[in-house]
DNA sequence: CTGAAAGCGCTTACAG
DNA sequence: CTGAAAGCGCTTACAG
């Protein structure tokens, strides 16, 4: 491996120089000739700085620890894509961490940090995680953003615009003509769910609806969880003729479970999901979503770590705004409906 | 932060002590009062080695990069999940690199190396990567492993055993009583299509089966794709029994274009395809699919690496045997059929 | 504008 | 069995 001091061997400057050439030092205080022939030197010798000599000595890594509960969850993706991208443009890499490890190994992030790995934790949290949990996060001064998860606590959070999310889709369901609006909703206990619910609700105040909790269900957002709940509210003596479901992973569920009973979609029931991933639009029939700013969601997180310094922040990502996606699984109410 | 010299003070001995007793020292020269005493003051101090100190001065990082074309694919979850799973149980941390990167910037894996991150890279290839970018890939002898992708080459290389999971798929249609079989398959010059192709084709010999071309596509593996091979197929005059789909997702997209010309699954077309994800068992109707081992193959991938030094390998992960799993995707042939 | 020097926190031959 | 010393490759006050 070329080194600093190759480098500055060919130039016939000090390896000082050298360093504050090539990382562009603030006060500049280099001249014309020497940045040229150092620039020159580096190139022609194929220089990379050694990231372990340059973390030892300033303290920072350039890598942040990107952790999420469950890589196969529809909302991954795309949010690593944003992270991904933005840290790539920032020079820093992203390092992968699954949040069981907060539960199975309570030190393993304490380890990480300790270690002066990362310099900073995107960490989306497990539905459900008890609010005593976040406060053990709180490491040693190394700052944690908590993504699409609680929107307030000790450690810097930024959501999604839940809210603005639920009301496109009711907009779109009410404007159909439905008013029998079930909701198929996150975990109890999860601040994602809870927000949704919320929103729901308000959604249907505001149309002066009241809801039927029949048709409310909180079992999460797996394809399983969301069979599930479609085989409780199918119980109900009425059914609903539209159901808004809070994360597209569920609607799967939902959509296999109603034609198993031979209900139609969405001739009998109209779906929409939140969420937009591939896959809505191969099933059958393809799902109407609401698109969530979830690569910039990521892209936000990985700025808000590098900007980080200004303290716990509180954001809800409002822009770009949510986005109705029409496909195939809504449709007016029918007559009789 | 707690460092070496301050468990050293503490245990009143050197810091070259407390190291060699940390790291477990293969040449044991350690009283066990001495070893006693620096556990202990460890302990009592929380003491957690800086990482870029290590790393910069034994030249090792116990980073490896996990580069994937695509992590919406049926394939990443459960191979990232095995991944991880054996490098936290070995100390390894893994950075995510998207293989875009490959094209987009050349040098990114390049520099990455050379900035003495990573100790190896994972590398699952996009599909159809000429053989030339390959050889670019050989880099200051840092260790890759390229995965389900190309077996042979350079580079090491760990794949699954894709013929055997065809042979399970055609084993089951042909049991059921099907001959008319068609094969949806990957991108031409795909090395995992070419391989399940070629598995197809045997197992189409072996059963005196002639196939027939036009139920042939090599369109490639997203949903989108799947569904366009359905297009082409369904214009064919005859029409097969059966559809092996030699990915996932596809297969998501070749159920959504069946039904959009309602035809009926199995009634009409059985289908079953390579790999198993969650939401086979959410469509309808539910897809019977043969279960690779995924995760085996990225926790193979990790224990090459950490094992490497024994030069380029290449390898067919065949234990443990792919698995049939039959959900309602497949059944006899009509009839008439 | 530029260089000499110290030091980041470890590990590891080398002595003893 | 244990310690003193050197050094991994950088950066950054401090002089000049």
């Amino acid at each position: 491996m070329v080194k600093l001091s190759d480098v500055a061997a060919l130039a016939g400057v000090s390896p000082a120089a050298v360093s504050r050439v090539l990382s562009g030092d603030t006060t500049l205080r280099v001249s014309e000739g020497t940045r040229q022939r150092v620039m020159a030197a580096a190139q022609q010798l194929d220089y990379v700085p050694n990231h372990a000599a340059r973390s030892l000595r300033t303290s920072r890594t350039s890598t942040i620890a990107l952790v999420v509960p469950d890589v196969t969850s529809a909302v991954f993706a795309e949010l690593a894509r944003g992270a991904e991208d933005e840290a790539g443009a920032r020079g820093l890499a992203i390092v992968l961490g699954r949040a069981e490890r907060l539960h199975d190994d309570r030190d393993w992030l304490r380890r990480l940090v300790g270690e002066g790995r990362i310099d900073g934790v995107i960490l989306q949290l497990p539905d459900g995680t008890p609010p005593a949990d976040l406060e053990s996060l709180v490491v040693q001064d190394t700052p944690i953003v908590v993504i699409n998860s609680v929107d307030d606590g000790p450690l810097s959070t930024i959501v999604l615009d839940d809210a603005a999310g639920i009301r496109l889709a009711m907009d779109h369901l009410r404007r159909l003509g439905h008013t029998d609006i079930g909701f198929i909703g996150g975990l109890l206990g999860s601040a994602t769910g809870a927000r949704r619910e919320a929103a729901f609700r308000a959604a249907m105040a505001e149309a002066g609806l009241s809801p039927e909790e029949a048709w409310m269900t909180r079992l999460g957002y797996a394809g399983t969880d969301g069979r599930a709940a479609a085989v409780r509210l199918l119980e109900s003596a009425t059914l609903p003729t539209a159901l808004v479901v809070a994360n597209l992973n569920a609607a799967l569920g939902v959509l296999a479970e109603i034609h198993d009973r031979d209900l139609r979609v969405p001739g009998d029931i109209s779906i929409v999901a939140m969420h937009d991933v591939w896959y809505a639009d191969a099933t059958w029939p393809p799902i109407t979503t609401v698109r969530m700013p979830l690569s910039e969601l990521g892209a936000a997180a990985v700025v808000a770590l590098a900007d980080s310094g200004s303290g716990v922040i509180h954001t809800v990502l409002d822009s770009p705004a949510p986005q109705l996606v029409v496909r195939r699984s809504t449709a007016a109410p029918r007559a009789g409906g």
